[in-house]
DNA sequence: ATCCGAATGAGACTCAATCTCAAAAAGGGA
DNA sequence: TCCCTTTTTGAGATTGAGTCTCATTCGGAT
């Protein structure tokens, strides 16, 4: 069983923990976010798997993303220009972005001391931390 | 001279600077976002101003908002549902936002830890912090 | 193989935000 | 003050990501 099969498996689990039909459309958006750790727009993937020949609306591609989104195969993330990116959550390793305002290169960070705080300071608050957005726009050091 | 002349005095210097005429809808929208502490949308501050008696276009709104933010004078922020919030920037303190999920309260935080951590990680990756997002999707302790 | 409810897709729609451009207003000079 | 040039305004058009509609197609249980 390769990595490939892997996925298609938890796909198909997914789909019917949801009461939702396996279909090819369905199959081929995973498989297009999947086939790439990069951070992509909706429409981006909807034009690749159409190049790829699968006929797939934009409606089933938003629509595929939420299921994805919601079971956390894939996560969604707002960098402020008014177009969502999408990435595979291949080992569901947790990781922040780091935006070069220069070259707009979008590089991943994690950092357990981060997360520890935040998680302290939404107690010392009264409330628990479901989910946090952390974007750190920056630009390259001088040399 | 109270509060509302030195904000006054800013806001005609910052059109200066920048080669733009004082006008009754500038210096109204400035007005209205000052008036209040809350994290309001551009249709709010829109109404609100018309409310008031002030001829104002949505155009000039956004228009005006986009100076304020340029100038520091207006925080923008993302939270995510499509829609800006604007909040002035009276005394420039920053803060961070954490956002009850369960009743949309908005609260602002402050950890000088997390800010020097956050200058630490993008140094080590060779880049220099501009400035950040970082919002804590939070609800409400069980008690 | 049949059947019925779910899924699809073309295109209409939404809604925040931006753009257009004719008309109005600012503000400097005389 | 009045003029004149340039900027600003505003009503409405436009944009664009994302959502919705509903007739048609398809999945999959029996």
């Amino acid at each position: 069983m390769n990595d490939s099969t892997i996925h298609i498996q938890n796909f198909k689990e997914i789909l019917r923990k949801e009461g939702l039909r396996y279909t090819k459309q369905r199959q081929a958006v995973w498989d297009e976010i999947q086939s790439s750790q990069e951070h992509r727009d909706a429409e981006d993937i909807y034009m690749s798997i159409r190049n790829n020949g699968v006929n797939v609306s934009r409606a089933t591609v938003y629509r595929t993303i939420d299921v994805l989104v919601k079971n956390r195969m894939v996560r969604k993330m707002d960098v402020g220009d008014g177009r969502n990116r999408y990435e595979p959550r291949l080992d569901d390793a947790h990781h922040d972005h780091m935006i070069c305002i220069e070259t707009g290169k979008i590089i991943e960070f994690y950092n357990e001391e981060l997360e520890d705080l935040q998680e302290k300071i939404a107690e010392e608050n009264g409330y628990m931390l479901v989910r946090h957005i952390h974007q750190l726009f920056v630009k390259p050091l001088k040399k």
